[in-house]
RNA sequence: GCGAUUGUGGUGAAGUGGUUAACACUCCGGCUUGUGGCGCCGGCAUGCGUGGGUUCGAUUCCCAUCAAUCGCCCCA
């Protein structure tokens, strides 16, 4: 048997409406936000991410997909958003745009070559959003706003919004110089891949968990303190319209993230959530004044975050966040082999109008069909065998309340539309067919607000 | 890259160096060839991840391998 690759899922129809649940609610807010969707390819020159993400981040130095083509061109699967959609931003010169903020999200597989485990694949998906063209600090708040409004909209509240400043160029280069200087006679009581980071990415060291109790570490100079006045009033004003937002944080003054190209405000939103572990951080991001030009573009400032929306189905999922229920309008039975052609004319008709409406394919017995009907939630089953047949009626029978009814064949469309746009007699908060089980003597349910006059008693 | 645990029908699983691999659920069929959900009866692994080895004999013991799950690092 063939199986899937290491590191990958599959989603399968029982789980497909609670990804387009998830996906529903992040274009919709991504709608409020005025952010517009742009899509890029799944893989890009191999070059990109090491110019975009740098060369010494965990990502690019050992976690990318990279295989030759025929013409022996190296290419490298995305394992972020930010560099493919910095790059489309340049090749398709939208820096020249009408609007010049502009304003994008994705959505899609990212690829990284990493030991699977818990919230974490080699396939995964992101969701992410990115604005270019403006360094306000108002800018930096708002992404963190859309990000919050996500979480809000899926109604995962139990989250933590840490955010700090590493500063713009001048800023990361008086810092770097001053923790290079300061762990200097200690860098031998760290950890290897701190030895390692010293050389490389200084910055790192600062996000080491295994050395993050050290006192070493603890005493560290912090970025915070290195910024210049520029990159201090940019974060004092970032904070100061999360505030005016009403939105929560809280300042980390450690975390520095571990791709290369952030400047001043980086952030990270973390689930409080047990069973994600270490992989608890659902959302990280930050502005970067730079890559764009580095990247061969005119100097344009950007900030952005990404999701992980498989992290992000676990907290649904912790929250007993379900997906709509399967279910359909109709299911036909048709009784004997002579009624079969007639049978399909009618499903098809039913189909036409708009219907979810399914049959039978194996020539089950009844008793299956009806537990197939029953499996596949239909609303209604309509019975068709030769008595029907005869008269030119069709039998359907509501599968909620029990009742069965013949009507004239040509009929069959129009009745299942008019009584499904009957209001259901329920209300949201006794759920129950008829208002029996909650004593009201009166109940006129609402369908639209899904209420009743019983209050829900 | 490092470490731990686990691989037995469609599912959850029990079990043993020896002949028919429990049990439960699902599913299928029948009781009931035009009315499901309940009940009763019957059926469903020639096989215990794969490949070797030990043994008279291996699903069971050993080795290797593959896979899954989880943890570390790092990240979303």
């Amino acid at each position: 048997m063939i199986q899937k690759v290491k590191g990958t899922y599959d989603v399968l129809p029982s789980e497909t409406s609670k990804w387009q649940a998830l996906e529903r609610t992040i274009r919709n807010v991504s709608r409020i936000y005025n952010y517009r969707e742009i899509r890029t390819p799944m893989f890009e020159q191999t070059e990109l991410f090491h110019r975009g993400v740098g060369e010494e981040t965990d990502i690019v130095s050992k976690e990318t997909y990279d295989f030759m083509d025929r013409g022996n061109r190296s290419n490298t699967l995305r394992p972020e958003g930010t560099a493919p959609v910095v790059r489309s931003f340049i090749e398709n010169k939208l820096y020249a745009d009408k609007n010049p903020v502009q304003k994008l999200y994705y959505m899609g597989p990212m690829f990284r070559y990493e030991r699977p485990q818990k919230g974490r694949y080699r396939q995964f998906a992101q969701f992410g959003a990115e604005a270019f063209g403006s360094d306000s600090p108002m800018l930096d708040a708002e992404i963190i706003g859309y990000a919050v409004s996500v979480l809000k909209a899926l109604k995962i509240t139990d989250v933590s919004v840490n955010i700090n400043s590493i500063g713009e160029e001048e800023s990361k280069a008086n810092y770097k110089e001053a923790l290079i200087n300061y762990l200097a006679p200690d860098i031998s009581s760290l950890c290897s891949d701190c030895q390692t980071r010293y050389q490389k990415n200084p910055l790192r060291i600062l996000d080491c968990k295994v050395d993050k109790d050290s006192d070493v570490l603890k005493n560290a100079p912090k970025p915070l303190d290195y910024l210049t006045e520029e990159s201090k009033a940019h974060f004092v004003q970032v904070i100061g319209y999360l505030d005016s937002m009403g939105i929560d944080y809280k300042i980390d003054k450690n975390l520095v993230r571990g791709l290369d190209y952030y400047t001043h405000t980086v952030f990270e939103v973390n689930a409080n959530l047990e069973t994600l572990g270490a992989q608890n951080t659902i959302c990280g991001g930050g502005r970067y004044n730079n890559l764009v030009s580095s990247l061969g573009g005119p100097k344009t400032p950007g900030v952005g975050f990404a999701f992980g929306l498989e992290r992000l189905m676990f907290a649904l999922e912790s929250i007993n966040f379900l997906g709509d229920p399967d279910y359909l309008h109709l299911y036909l039975m048709i009784l004997g082999d002579d009624l079969k052609v007639e049978g399909t004319r009618i499903l098809n008709r039913c189909r036409l109008g708009g219907l979810f409406a399914d049959m039978d394919y194996l020539d089950k017995s009844m008793k299956a069909k009806f537990k197939q009907a029953e499996i596949l939630n239909a609303r209604f089953v309509a019975i068709y065998g030769e008595e029907e047949h005869q008269a030119k009626m069709i039998n359907v029978k509501d599968q909620e309340s029990g009742q069965e009814v013949k009507v004239p064949l040509d009929q069959l469309y129009n009745y299942i539309v008019a009584e499904l746009m009957k209001p259901a007699h329920s209300c949201s908060s006794c759920s129950e067919d008829s208002c029996d089980s909650c004593g009201s003597d009166e109940c006129d349910c609402d369908s639209e607000e899904g209420t009743c006059n019983c209050g829900g008693k």
